[in-house]
DNA sequence: CGATACTTAA
């Protein structure tokens, strides 16, 4: 890495990964599905706490409702805030405990009082009073706030608080008071008493010290309040204090629960190290976890060295940050290998070592070594936790893998650990993507009665998994509930909603959605933008009635469907206001929403606003990922014209001219060109899952053969099947098409059809039975539609190939080996089956038009 | 003198 410039130059210097212009073609091929990256710091503090801002003359505290609603016990969901992922690193695991701190034993004695006058504040008043006279020095004190606060009785913690204050007479006593009541309210999250806490003690003259400073900026940090914690920062040093090592760590760790810029933290670094306060080892893994959020993988490494180049430890924590940042970068084997380096620099990997690697495997698609690393785990002897099941967990969900699921539920319970929101909502995203939704509810039931309150996600999965099973009356009904629940929309559930209406075809409706929670300041991700751009081409309205009478009358309005749902009365008998999303789904659910026929020229222009959409991406620095391509390419394939296929080709070629280049290079019949280059691609994505892989060779055979590569489009096909991306695809009796697009189908039937060809010509004879399966169209909208079934037997026909539909199953192909075998012994066979591109490079004739390369078995 | 650190679900 770098190894020619010095360690610590390297910390403040531009960094390749922000460098667009000279970068983009690299990066943007990144196989895990969010990119956090930067994101606009402005919109993620829409809701700033204790706005207020003026200084409270009231010495009293602020009334303390609404608390947190368990406030007896520390729950695994303990925190101030739950609304954003943005906060998710809040460390209530790792208490501050009193041990070694210098408190009396009879403090320990009040705490058992106090205790058990919980919620009962009045009585806490008088146990303090009677320890009035033997609870002597601060640290009592201290002690005694912490454990409160430990306990989570907030409340109770700065009543102690307010006790304590007035009776000490000490300044810096009531300043030790102060920063500790600040850094408890801010590991309970409440930012907001903590900012009344530090304002108070500020207005009576004993705040104004770098501890109570240092702790508020941690605080804001903590709830991801990082412009809040830097504006603290900057009036600190307008107050004439100068911070100090710990001030500077508690705001670059700000940063990174922040999601702010590396480059902004690098700045307060540089600072630092201006004035002369020398970095340690948690400057240095905050600043890695910085890094982490963005994924910026490089810098971390950086960071890293510079570690060893200024004679810093690194620890446990070190490694398991930059891991973090590694596999955020998707450089999995990278990952690895620092991993395998931790033992000999005498760094033991721990139990959040493996779940960090693991979920980088996971997300990045290779999930066979995540499995492995489980394995790892259990032969070395580290024990899961809560989050390492919920990961294993989540993996076997996502894998449909049910059954091991189950299984992982039943050893959590034999290892003592309770399910919570987490598992319950992997479990539910589970049975969602198998459709068992008999399951689906009973587990939502369940989940309710355990007392987990479905949060954002719980319900984004159960929308999404109903309405991608087509349910949209049941999807149109958790979105009530959500609402009900006054919870609000995130991005991952307004995903699920844009794309129920992309794969329906209301473009220009999910548009809308995509506009309103712009407006609300949530941001769009990757998810929301392949949904998008996988619904061009599919332009479909919500069918008007006029009168609900007959239905025959209904008038069918080509004017935007977005103007049509808003026209149309709701269904429901009343109007809700601000729902445009219960109409919408309400439609779906009556099947009022059918295709608009046919139409180029929309077709075009929609193909042109990929464009648009994919310069907005790059715009708000969201990476595109294999399953964008996907997208794109499927919209392509449901054009028309070629050339605005390929001019969209050729301008995403700018963004990333790897993947862009392969696919406008096949379509456009320079193969051999670009044929090195796609076996590397290839190479990529057979890292990926089965889906996520036969999705994409699906989408890029489907354009080949759409567009009349259909030999480009074979070659294609046959690199997906010796790469196994559909499993057991293939044999000399069967020819299982169900996982493939009609364009793979196609071209596989031809290439199955010549290997079998060279069998007979071997003089080896065909098995006595050959069946070519096509399943019910899983992959079309509607299960069952046939779509596959239509196009193979088209094809079949065409080719004059002697097959007929079994009695049994219209699913299946079949024919006696003696039949096909004299079939293709004719002499016009060879013929048909040989595919020809409609382009090839006239410069490069030789390679596409070798016959023997097809005659060959594969 | 008191204030600062890691991992999980689409």
């Amino acid at each position: 890495m770098a190894s020619t410039t010095p360690p610590h130059c390297s910390i403040t210097s531009t960094t390749p990964y922000h460098n667009h212009n000279q970068n983009h073609h690299q990066n943007h091929w990144s196989s895990h599905k969010v990119s956090l990256g930067a994101s606009s710091p402005s919109t993620r503090n829409a809701s700033k706490p204790g706005n207020s801002s003026t200084l409270s003359r009231d010495p009293t505290f602020p009334p303390l409702s609404p608390l947190p609603p368990s406030t007896s016990e520390l729950g695994p969901d303990f925190r101030g805030r739950r609304s954003t992922r943005f906060v998710s690193k809040m460390h209530f695991g790792r208490l501050k405990t009193a041990m070694g701190s210098r408190h009396s034993s009879v403090a320990e004695e009040a705490l058992q009082q106090a205790i058990r006058f919980a919620g009962d504040d009045n009585a806490l008043e008088s146990v303090l009073l009677s320890f009035e006279t033997k609870l002597s020095r601060s640290e009592d004190y201290t002690f005694l706030l912490r454990e409160l606060g430990n306990r989570g009785e907030c409340s109770m913690a700065i009543r102690c608080f307010e006790f304590a204050v007035r009776r000490e007479r000490k300044r810096n006593e009531q300043g030790k008071l102060t920063s500790a009541m600040i850094s408890i309210l801010g590991r309970l999250g409440r930012v907001d008493l903590a900012k009344s806490v530090f304002e108070t003690a500020n207005f009576e003259g004993y705040g104004n010290t770098v501890y109570a400073f240092s702790a508020l900026i941690s605080a804001y940090g903590r709830s991801g309040f990082c412009e809040e914690a830097i504006k603290v920062f900057e009036s600190m040093k307008e107050c004439g204090l100068k911070p100090n090592l710990v001030t500077y760590n508690a705001v670059i760790d700000a940063c990174g629960k922040g999601g702010v810029e590396f480059n902004q933290a690098v700045k307060i670094f540089d600072e630092m190290v201006a004035k002369g306060v020398q970095p340690d080892r948690i400057t240095f893994n905050s600043l890695l976890a910085v890094c982490s959020r963005g994924g910026l993988w490089q810098e971390a490494m950086n960071m890293f060295n510079e570690m060893a180049y200024r004679g810093i430890d690194r620890d446990i924590f070190t490694y398991n940050t930059l891991l973090d940042a590694v596999c955020k970068g998707g450089q999995m084997d990278l990952a690895y290998e620092v991993m395998s380096e931790m033992s000999e620099k005498n760094v033991l990997p721990n139990v959040v070592t493996y779940s960090t690697v693991i979920d980088g495997y996971a997300k990045d698609g290779r999930l066979d070594e995540a499995l492995n690393l489980f394995n790892e785990m259990k032969i070395i002897g580290i024990g899961l936790d809560r989050v390492s099941y919920n990961t294993l967990l989540s993996i076997y969900a996502k894998l449909g893998r049910f059954e091991e699921a189950l299984g992982v539920c039943k050893e959590m319970e034999t290892s003592g650990i309770k399910k919570d929101a987490v598992t319950y909502n992997a479990l539910l995203g589970g049975y969602g993507k198998l459709g068992k939704y008999d399951e689906l509810k009973k587990l939502f039931e369940e989940m309710k009665a355990e007392c987990f309150s479905p949060n954002v996600l719980t319900y984004s999965t159960l929308i999404d998994a109903y309405s991608k099973g087509g349910l949209y009356k049941e999807a149109m009904e958790f979105f009530r509930q959500f609402k009900q629940a006054g919870l609000k929309a995130d991005v991952v559930l307004y995903s699920a909603l844009i794309d129920a209406l992309c794969k329906n075809g209301l473009v220009e409706s999910a548009a809308s959605l995509l506009d309103e929670m712009t407006r609300e300041g949530i941001r769009p991700n990757i998810v929301t933008y392949n949904s998008i751009i996988d619904a061009f081409g599919r332009s479909a309205t919500a069918k008007f009635e006029a009168d609900a009478t007959d239905g025959t009358n209904g008038t069918h309005s080509e004017c935007s469907t977005y103007m049509v749902i808003d026209r149309t009365e709701s269904m429901l008998g009343h109007i809700e206001e601000d729902n445009q999303v219960i109409k919408i789904f309400g439609q779906l659910a009556a099947e009022k929403v059918l295709p608009l026929k046919e139409d180029s020229d929309r077709k075009s222009q929609e193909i042109l606003c990929i464009l648009v959409l994919f310069h907005k991406m790059h715009e708000l620095e969201i990476k595109p990922n294999v399953v964008t391509f996907s997208a794109i390419l499927n919209a392509c394939s449901r054009c028309n014209s070629f050339e605005d296929a390929s001019i969209l080709l050729e301008e995403l070629r700018l963004f990333d001219n790897q993947v862009y280049g392969v696919a406008q290079g096949l379509l456009m019949g320079c193969r051999e060109e670009v044929w090195v280059q796609a076996q590397s691609l290839f190479d990529e994505v057979k890292r990926m899952d089965s889906s996520t892989a036969s999705a994409f060779y699906n989408a890029l055979t489907d354009i080949l053969w759409h567009f009349g590569q259909k030999r480009g489009a074979q070659l294609v096909v046959l690199e997906g099947k010796r790469r196994h991306v559909w499993e057991n695809a293939w044999c000399d009796s069967c020819l299982d098409l169900h996982l493939m697009s009609t364009g793979a189908a196609q071209a596989m039937v031809h290439a199955w059809l010549l290997d079998i060809r060279s069998i007979v010509f071997e003089g080896y004879e065909l098995p006595k039975l050959l069946s070519i399966l096509t399943g019910w169209g899983k992959h079309s909208k509607v299960a069952g539609d046939g779509t596959l079934r239509r196009a193979i037997e088209a094809l079949l026909r065409g080719i004059g190939a002697p097959f007929r539909v079994a009695k049994s199953n219209i699913g299946r192909f079949v024919s006696t080996g003696a039949v096909v075998a004299a079939w293709l012994k004719e002499s016009g066979t060879l013929k048909v089956l040989i595919l020809h591109d409609d382009r090839t490079n006239p410069e490069s004739t030789t390679f596409g038009e070798l016959p023997d390369l097809q005659i060959l078995p594969f």
